[in-house]
DNA sequence: CGATTCTTTGACTATACTCAACGACAGTGG
DNA sequence: CCACTGTCGTTGAGTATAGTCAAAGAATCG
């Protein structure tokens, strides 16, 4: 087994407990294997697919961050998601066989790329692996309401709060610390997808720093006081 | 051939252009024909399935006319679609084997029961249903990234002038008028979805009327000048 | 027909946006 | 290595948009 066949496994990956195999058994595993055809890097500031471009595959991130975005017809455009290692981007382009957002390397970053017909040929024979797809498709649709729910009835401070507390949640469930992160996105960026300007994000972050919940360096946020924030996104919950 | 077997298949459906069946074949239709179990009868204002209860199937619409919504920690919610005959509602249930949102019927509805352990297993051999069935998911996500587009970044008449477009665009491909509906939704419900207050939805509504782009008697709506209700919603394109 | 729910409209207010200026930082090239 | 450039972030002042509170009228349902 040459090293770099070990490199490109599922079944040797260490994202396996958070990407395309959980759950599955080791001959499942194998058989998923089977599904990387090849990685892909991609340069800060690249795109891993536009609007528009020809749907062929989903892809694992393996390493980096990537922001997604809609551009309506009058240019306007909106970040859809923020994504980082181990999930799936991608799941736009099969409905109408193209794709419908830009994925956007926020950091260099590295894609296993899958090809979906062979995603769907394979699924049809591991049943596990069908369900995960169904699953990740699902999760996908749960995670859009999420953001619904903060657009349409959340204001700035929440919508900032719930946004900071995902964020650090997430980078904790791969091992970062739970109270530190380093933004990869702008505040234009961060604007965008919670439904706010630049400068209000920037305000927002001002005023969390005054209050003692976050220590705020540029890029660099520290959380001084997840309990608060948590307070801020579910005001009933303090009562 | 009994009227009664008659009504419950598929590939006698009226709704077959639009629902389960789209784009198979005779023979994979006689498959799907397997998928429904039952039909469902739900009265006005009664739901269909709640957040948290567990997940069992996915619900085609054949007729009536369904809300969706999610609900905060703190009791807010917020209506994450609305849907109408030849929708498929329910896939948030997959992913937690538990439904994340409520579907409460608007109108007196039917709607025919799909167990999804059952669309699993027909998708292995159905490569045409395999792929449908991902299909449905990825347009629902599609979908949700232009709300997202909808609530971070239009204004309130924008917002009000893409429903209008929306909804009478679903219904004309039903069969429906491309100039007249009647709302099912009240000012709340709408408001919910567009992320604004009723009074916003009612008071744009107003302006719309004043402006002579449509007739508002109520719930039932005549639109007067559908380009000019896009001109609202792209600014750019007028120029 | 009465009760309830829904809708409209008005007056006032709060929140977030716009425009503007300045400061900080990162990357580039002399 | 430092100056330079451009991007990014912060803050202030004034404003617009949509929210809140309130009241009254219309429609619907049992």
């Amino acid at each position: 087994m040459d090293k770099e066949f070990v490199k490109v496994a599922c079944s040797n990956c260490n994202l396996r407990e958070l990407c395309m195999p959980v759950g599955l058994n080791a001959e499942e595993l194998s058989r998923v294997d089977e599904l990387v055809a090849t990685r892909r890097s991609i340069k800060r500031g690249m795109s891993l697919f536009h609007n528009g471009e020809k749907f062929t595959s989903l892809y694992a991130i393996r390493t980096g961050f990537f922001k997604t975005s809609v551009t309506a017809e009058d240019g306007r455009d909106q970040v859809t998601g923020f994504q980082m290692a181990g999930e799936i981007i991608g799941l736009d382009g099969i409905v109408n066989d193209r794709h419908t957002c830009d994925a956007i390397a926020l950091e260099d970053a590295e894609v296993c790329v899958m090809p979906f017909d062979r995603i769907e040929e394979i699924s049809r024979e591991v049943n596990a692996l069908q369900h995960h797809v169904h699953k990740i498709m699902s999760r996908e649709i749960v995670r859009d309401h999420g953001v619904m729910l903060l657009l349409g009835s959340m204001r700035a401070e929440e919508r900032l709060a719930a946004f900071l507390l995902n964020l650090v949640q997430r980078l904790q469930a791969r091992g970062f610390s739970r109270s530190e992160l380093v933004l990869r996105m702008t505040r234009e960026e961060i604007g965008s997808y919670l439904g706010m300007k630049l400068e209000t994000v920037s305000r927002t972050f001002s005023k969390f720093a005054d209050d003692g919940l976050v220590e705020v360096k540029q890029r660099h946020i520290q959380i001084r006081d997840a309990e608060a924030l948590k307070r801020i996104v579910n005001p009933q919950v303090c009562r």
